[in-house]
DNA sequence: GCCGTGACGGTTGAG
DNA sequence: TCCTCAACCGTCACG
């Protein structure tokens, strides 16, 4: 799978704007990272979106999705939705089958709310049961596949609701769509729960006035650099407030083995078959020879500092409170990032 | 000209 | 191991 003969020829598409994207793909977390940064200093989504090239439905996007969850950060791609019939579900099925050999399916099902073995969210579908009877409580008399070994650590849909937080209120997050973490994980950053734990000790004038500190220090204003801005930006953190890097790392699947740009610009999710310089060629976003990692690797070493997504969705955080809007808006321009913003210039 | 939104073609990953 | 399917992505075009 890996093209690495032609990594950068192979891949990538240019927009309408000359910015460089891999369809199907999240934009880079720097990026995204910076769309957020530009909206919360009071530059226009319009401005953001010649500045980064990127189009503008993308930054109407990922602004209303910060504006929501506080998480720059993409959705969990892939994957598919939790079972409901968890081995719990399946042993309380088998139970009120033998109990009462002619239970109907939709009594099972009223009964499974009943007992509380599961709630409406996730209660599974007569005919769902039926299949389970039909399928795995067939013959009563023998143990289900679910009876076995796996039942003890299991213990069915407790263990399972916890890894997917799918009492689906939960789901009806903010998001609006679910920023379900993905199954396994045990919350992908950014998203509400996690992000609103966040006392948050980097305000978003805090974060940004150290990136217009960053700006002012002479970090030229390409968006080559803005790995060294976010950098300056984020100071690393191995812990953000009380929670540790290693739960954090495991929610980031953005993750990056060290380079200039990587302690604090979290890799995009790319495969290494995606591996191409993206967004190289128009925007330099992504230093050459800069390896992007395959996406959700929960358990891998991640070499990435975390600080950086999650002080954004600190700053988010802060911001809520009050106003997005900034104090002090295009005045701060200037030093933004050392970035001569379009509303000014261009 | 700006912005929100839906269609589209694509990728991803759990089952 | 391969396939399916439903999730997500960013771009584009439209209003």
């Amino acid at each position: 799978m890996c093209f690495c003969a032609f990594p950068e020829q192979t891949y990538g598409e240019v927009n309408q704007l000359g910015g460089v994207f891999v369809n199907g793909r999240p934009l880079p977390n720097a990026i995204r990272l910076r769309i957020v940064e530009l909206a919360q200093l009071g530059i226009r989504p319009c401005d953001i979106s010649r500045q980064l090239r990127v189009s503008h439905g993308c930054v109407s996007k990922i602004l209303a999705r910060y504006n929501e969850t506080g998480s720059i950060l993409p959705g969990a791609i892939g994957g598919s939705k939790p079972r409901v019939t968890t081995p719990n579900v399946v042993k309380n099925i088998r139970e009120y089958k033998q109990g009462d050999p002619g239970i109907f399916a939709w009594e099972i099902r009223d009964r499974l709310l009943a007992d509380g073995v599961c709630d409406k969210y996730n209660v599974p579908s007569v005919s769902s049961i039926s299949r389970i009877l039909r399928n795995k409580i067939g013959n009563l008399s023998q143990p289900t596949q679910y009876e076995g070994g796996k039942q003890g650590s299991s213990q069915g849909g407790l263990a399972y609701n916890h890894i997917y937080p799918y009492t689906y209120p939960n789901t009806m997050s903010p998001t609006g769509t679910k920023m379900g973490s993905p199954p396994g994980l045990p919350m992908t950053a950014g998203h509400v729960s996690l992000s609103r734990a966040w006392p948050s000790a980097h305000t978003v004038s805090n974060i940004l006035g150290i990136s217009a500190m960053a700006g002012a220090e002479g970090y030229p204003p390409k968006m080559e650099d803005w790995g060294s801005v976010n950098r300056a930006s984020f100071p690393a953190a191995h812990s953000v407030n009380g929670i540790d890097k290693s739960a954090i790392d495991a929610d980031i699947k953005y993750a990056q083995p060290s380079s200039t740009l990587s302690s604090y610009v979290p890799a995009c999710a790319y495969s290494t078959s995606n591996q191409y310089g993206v967004y190289s060629p128009a925007g330099s976003y992504v230093t050459p020879g800069h390896h992007w990692q395959t996406q959700s690797h929960p358990g891998s070493a991640m070499s990435m500092h975390a600080g950086d997504i999650h002080s954004t969705m600190a700053f988010k955080h802060q911001s809520r409170d009050g106003d997005r809007k900034p104090s002090s808006p295009i005045s701060k321009q200037q030093h933004v990032h050392g970035l001569s913003l379009a509303t000014s210039s261009s």
